[in-house]
DNA sequence: CCGCTGACTGTGG
DNA sequence: CCCACAGCCAGCG
């Protein structure tokens, strides 16, 4: 079955759902929210969902990083290090290399295929 | 229609 | 550490 505008839409507000379940002082990746979907290989469009939210948009999106703790969408907050420094003031600790230490705060979606 | 890009990830050298 | 490849797919020119 081919993919249609209506199965976007559906796709992006499950995403926008999951994200909005994020705990507070907790992050998790692309690739989890994917895979709590049913479909681990649409990482990449997780992130073209975040990266269409609305300015409006009342989500917690700097709890999402990739798999590896980085903040690739930092740049989407107005500044670099407002995302940064939003996880900082929730408790998240950073390695020294300046990811995000995973094994303390990741978070795995439940899973709704 | 085609090729490329990208808030991604897993595997492999 | 680096890089290449594969898989996925919306947008864009």
């Amino acid at each position: 079955m081919a993919s249609s505008a209506p199965d976007w839409q559906r796709f992006a507000r499950r995403v926008s759902e999951i994200v909005g379940t994020i705990p507070h002082g907790r992050v998790t990746t692309y690739g989890l929210i994917a895979a709590a979907l049913g479909d681990p290989r649409k990482s990449r469009e997780v992130g073209w969902v975040m990266f269409r939210l609305p300015d409006d948009h009342d989500l917690p999106a700097h709890r999402v990083v990739n798999r590896e703790g980085r903040m690739s969408g930092a740049w989407a907050f107005g500044h670099p290090e407002l995302q940064r420094q939003r996880l900082a003031t929730e408790g998240v600790e950073f390695l020294a290399d300046g990811r995000v230490d995973m094994e303390r705060h990741r978070w795995e979606p439940e899973s709704k295929p």
